[in-house]
DNA sequence: TTGAAAGCGGTACCAG
DNA sequence: CTGGTACCGCTTTCAA
């Protein structure tokens, strides 16, 4: 267990200062602090021969940043998070940052201990979804008055950097097309962990039910928890009304693939006798019988997007607000067709 | 953008010395360091009137401890390796602990980079997938002499903790339980990422054909890359050849999904026409029509005790080498039955 | 019980 | 072009 070999120690191996080090390591980048070439190499021979590496903690200290950027996800079994968390992992990567990750469980505890670690500077800057806008609204202000970088999704706040994902776009071309094979009794399975998620679904759902004239039924909108066992017993629920939906629209793919399986639990054929569509196109949506028509919202741009809103935020901190969508297409795969009544 | 509050604008808000609010901070606990109540009371409401958040580089330069522990993952498409994330974030944050995610897709320079993040004190400790052992070897070994903490699973280093996943027992298991269904041929898809990853699990399953007397047609063994698709295909070679496999196992759930995909198309009833089964029992075993027989390898158990293993070792870092065994669990479902041949 | 002060490892200014 | 040096914010002896 050798101690740590610091800049020190490379200083006094190569004959020169810890000065002249820090320069070769920083490569003369901001100022035009010049360094001899001949001493250069001395440097890097003695930093090569003692394996030394620069301490991160002692760098932050200094600088005031860390090189690293967080990410809090609400929800660990959806795989359509854990494409932002590969978007965001890439990005960071390829700027030689950190990725920290948090998942919060829509707990308000969790999430705060996400921005404490923003508050002490254990990250650069946070990418978090903005699940309740209130409920973190003043630790929020005050984080942004201290210059912290921050990022949201799913939810925005008035004047900083967000990711936007118009679902209600996709809603409404997923509503057309359902429609247009001639589906009326369409089935909504709201299933979700916060209730106010997934309520832009909701809203494009009934208006585009009214303005095709049809009486939206309560009972074809099932409220219910974000597990796959919720959305199956909610689909198994739906699948008992008479007269019977003819489509069910899951509020994201996990609940698509819960009615997909209620259906074949109960022998009917999707999509000749009931049609299943959900939203995120996640990978697994392409791995069943029949595979999934969604809308498809792309995780892993979304995390891109936000690490560079992020990683260009600590750069031009004075930078306006920069806003960047990640825009719905509906994908068209084997669960759907015409209503069995068209 | 207001300056940070430092530890020294407590102190005088407080009319103490920074001393004092360390004390109180860390309240006095290694050395038997004493605050008088009213002192701490004074201090505990400067900090709050402030809203004081100790700075974590600083910290991390005195202590020699950053308070984050690193992950490395493989494979983000696989849904074994989110079950390990899960768990290593659970326990990192019940012992206040960040996480540091990196995914490095087997390549090495990716791997190196978690090491380096390990000698730059950005983390104190790793937790890595020993897919390669003499790859990183050298660097390993470095490490460990200064005295690093690293936890291995996937394969092990003599000498040094490690979790340990039998899969041998556990396709011991699986092979029985399918010859015992009068399954003679049967066919394995080797989709992996690294030839050697799986090849545990392959050599069982040669061994126990052999023992059986069942002699092991080359051609009944595929391999393939490690995505869904990789699966599918070979699983589509394998339903060619006559006289068909009457099972298929995969080296782990994606492949086996890709064979009750292939089935599906080739118009196959599972598990009357076909038996299929996997490894690791990934939550979408269950959501698929019809479900999938597996062995389950708990992935979350995985993350939680690696993660105990590396906070005891940052704890005690003299302790003897720890293992920790994650056992096999056949779990059988709906995609296997005898054989149409029994 | 509290305060003064010496670092922890680097960075960046200023002088030479 | 290089060296000396004053910090960055916090912890931890050692004295008072």
């Amino acid at each position: 267990m050798g101690k740590r070999v610091t800049q020190h120690d490379v200083a006094r191996r190569a004959g020169v200062s810890r000065a002249t080090v820090s320069y070769v390591i920083n490569d003369y980048k901001r100022g035009r602090v010049a360094v001899a070439a001949e001493t250069r190499q001395r440097v890097l021979a003695a930093i090569e021969e003692l394996g030394y590496q620069p301490h991160a903690g002692a760098r932050s200290l200094r600088s005031g940043l860390c090189g690293a950027i967080g990410l809090l996800i609400p929800d660990a079994n959806n795989p359509h998070y854990w494409g932002i968390v590969r978007g965001v992992e890439a990005l960071a990567r390829e700027h030689a940052r950190q990725l920290v990750l948090a998942i919060s469980g829509l707990e308000p505890e969790r999430e705060w201990q996400a921005l404490q670690a923003l508050a002490q500077q254990r990250i650069d800057g946070l990418i978090l979804p903005l699940t309740y806008p209130q409920r973190l609204a003043n630790e929020l202000e005050a984080l942004h008055q201290q210059g912290s970088a921050i990022v949201t999704f799913g939810g925005m706040i008035p004047g900083r950097d967000t990711i936007i994902t118009p679902y209600e776009l996709g809603c409404e071309q997923m509503m057309d097309y359902l429609l247009s094979l001639e589906h009326r009794r369409i089935a909504f399975i709201h299933g979700v962990a916060a209730p106010m998620l997934g309520s832009d679904r909701l809203a494009v759902y009934r208006g585009k039910l009214a303005a095709t004239g049809v009486p939206v039924a309560e009972e074809w909108i099932i409220h219910c928890g974000s597990t796959f066992e919720d959305g199956l017993e909610a689909a198994g629920r739906l699948l008992d009304l008479r007269p019977r939906p003819t489509a069910i629209l899951g509020v994201n793919d996990i609940m698509a693939l819960g009615a997909l399986r209620a259906a074949a639990r109960q022998g009917l054929r999707v999509p000749h006798d009931l049609s299943v569509a959900g939203f995120d196109d996640i990978p697994m949506t392409t791995y069943v019988t029949p595979t999934l028509t969604t809308v498809r919202i792309n995780g892993e741009e979304m995390g891109r997007r936000a690490a560079e809103l992020l990683l260009h935020r600590l750069c031009e901190p004075e930078c306006p607000p920069q806003q960047a969508y990640v825009l719905p297409c509906l994908v068209i795969r084997e669960s759907t067709g015409p209503s069995p009544e068209a």
